[in-house]
RNA sequence: GCCCCCAUCGUUCAGCGGCCUAGGACGCCUGCCUUUCACGCAGGUAACACGGGUUCAAAUCCCGUUGGGGGUACCA
């Protein structure tokens, strides 16, 4: 048989990475299994969802190279989950209810679930009507998680759920019960916040005639520094926002497999092939995971610096601009290999290049203090004046020069004469782009600074 | 409140009864390389929440405690 998994988005808002990283997981397993990998949109509750967010979905999900073999959207399908909670009417596994939210509370008080006041009541369709499905009373409903082992609630504890709202429209757990049966979904791969409604959709499932369920596997959450579940209004978490301060697919994508998953030979930065190739459902650790951003840094960081020159300047090039536009592509090709060692985000290059491509940025008080209070420092400086205007315009030239001020002087030169043509204490080399400034602006640098001690 | 789940270095993954004086990675610290930074390299730091069992033997199994999280909607 073939397997059949799902990634279901509720467009509500943008993909975030907890929700990247349960499409990753089924998408891994698809592929792995020589499987299906349907998107479901699930946009039954119209009030919330936004079709346009739908699109912003597809982007971030094709950033992260996760591609999908049928799509559907539940909003086409109304008809069918309609005609689902009807028949439970009509068979009594369901009945229509007209209590309202503070009739059940002022009943039931505010820690107990709807009462089953209106099972026997025969209510009529009418405003206010809701149609809920009749829990079990006894018995219990569960299932073999692939992560979590069994899982299994007392029906007791289940009340009657609302399975279409007043207005008509179902809710998501008849939707979801229909076309996981209707498209033959096999495996269920989706966060823990999902476990508790995972018995409504087993109930619903059975009474629409099913004889078994997809295996279940509920992934562990990813939470913040507060242990908290990750949240769109909380946390920066938008697969887009990422992808905006220059992250590499790949990285994210290998950094959210590490997340509640790790290959059993500890080598956790490998390509896509191979991570399918050792992933397995069953190995997925239940505790929940902190999003730990230094350590997907430390992945792209890595990434980057895997892309041959060639890649990392055609990936890179729309963040290498300074405030005057876009950089020169000669001459951003030439220090691409040294701005490819040290960025560990795209959005990090513009700083690494700002004094190469766009004049003298203004330098940091507290180096500046640092390097340039050293005694020797206006000698050097007046040393390498003297000499600018007749030294050969060469990187091996110019570092001829002003290693040779220091040595003359047994002072490190380096580091000043850095602060005063880059305004920083480190950074990319000095004389190779050094060379690529025009002879009268690094004079003019050196003079600023000069006259600045 | 009730229901469900979780518990190994600061973080993350490994460990599925003996190979554990608990391993890898990130972070942090040291050193080497280098007249910057970064990269690279070599080291170091640091954990089985607690208490009971079971067993010849437990980080690994069971129970409890504590702590944390998720759910508890006419959202998904």
């Amino acid at each position: 048989m073939t397997t059949r998994v799902r990634f279901s988005p509720a467009p509500t808002g943008y993909l975030h990475v907890g929700g990247a990283r349960s499409a990753l997981f089924n998408w891994l397993f698809a592929r792995k299994s020589g499987g299906v990998f349907v998107l479901r949109i699930e946009d039954t509750d119209a009030d919330r969802s936004r079709p346009e967010l739908v699109d912003a979905i597809h982007n971030s999900l094709e950033w992260l190279g996760i591609d999908w073999d049928e799509e559907y959207r539940q909003s086409d399908r109304f008809e069918h989950y309609v005609a689902a909670a009807s028949e439970f009417v009509d068979r009594g596994l369901a009945y229509r209810c007209d209590c309202s939210q503070d009739d059940v509370k002022a009943r039931v008080g505010e820690n107990a679930g709807y009462d089953g006041h209106c099972r026997a009541r025969d209510v009529q369709p009418g405003t206010g009507v809701v149609v809920r499905f009749r829990t079990p009373d006894d018995g219990v409903t569960g299932w073999d998680d692939l992560v979590r082992g069994r899982v299994e609630f007392d029906n007791a504890t289940l009340e009657d759920f609302v399975i279409v709202r007043s207005s008509g429209v179902p809710m998501f757990h008849v939707a979801n019960a229909y076309d996981d049966l209707d498209m033959g979904i096999t495996h269920v791969v989706r966060g823990e916040d999902l476990v508790n409604t995972t018995p409504r959709v087993l109930l619903l499932r059975e009474a629409m005639g099913a004889e078994d369920h997809p295996t279940y596997a509920h992934l562990p959450l990813i939470v913040n520094e507060q242990r908290k579940k990750l949240s769109k209004r909380r946390d920066d978490v938008a697969v887009g926002d990422y992808a905006d301060r220059g992250y590499l697919p790949e990285a994210m994508r290998n950094y959210l497999l590490t997340l509640g998953w790790g290959p059993k030979d500890d080598v956790e930065i490998r390509p896509i092939g191979e991570l399918i190739e050792l992933f397995d459902l069953a190995d997925i650790n239940p505790a929940p995971a902190f999003f730990d951003i230094k350590k997907l840094d430390h992945f792209n960081g890595e990434y980057i610096r895997m892309l041959s020159v060639e890649e990392f300047v055609e990936r890179s090039r729309p963040f290498a601009s300074g405030p005057d536009g876009a950089v020169d592509p000669g001459l951003y090709q030439r220090l691409a290999p040294w701005v490819q060692e040290r960025a560990r985000r795209y959005e990090e290059i513009p700083a690494l290049i700002e004094w190469v491509v766009s004049g003298p940025p203004e330098p940091v008080e507290k180096d500046w203090r640092k390097v340039m209070g050293k005694e020797a420092v206006p000698e050097i400086l007046d040393r390498i004046i003297e000499r600018i205007d007749t030294v050969e315009w060469t990187s091996d030239a110019l570092s001829e020069l002003i290693l040779g001020v220091g040595e003359e002087l047994g002072a490190k030169s380096q580091l000043p004469a850095r602060m005063a043509i880059t305004g920083r204490r480190s950074g990319l080399p000095l004389f190779e782009p050094m060379a690529e400034l025009e002879r009268d602006d690094v004079r003019t640098r050196l003079k600023t600074a000069r006259g600045r001690l």
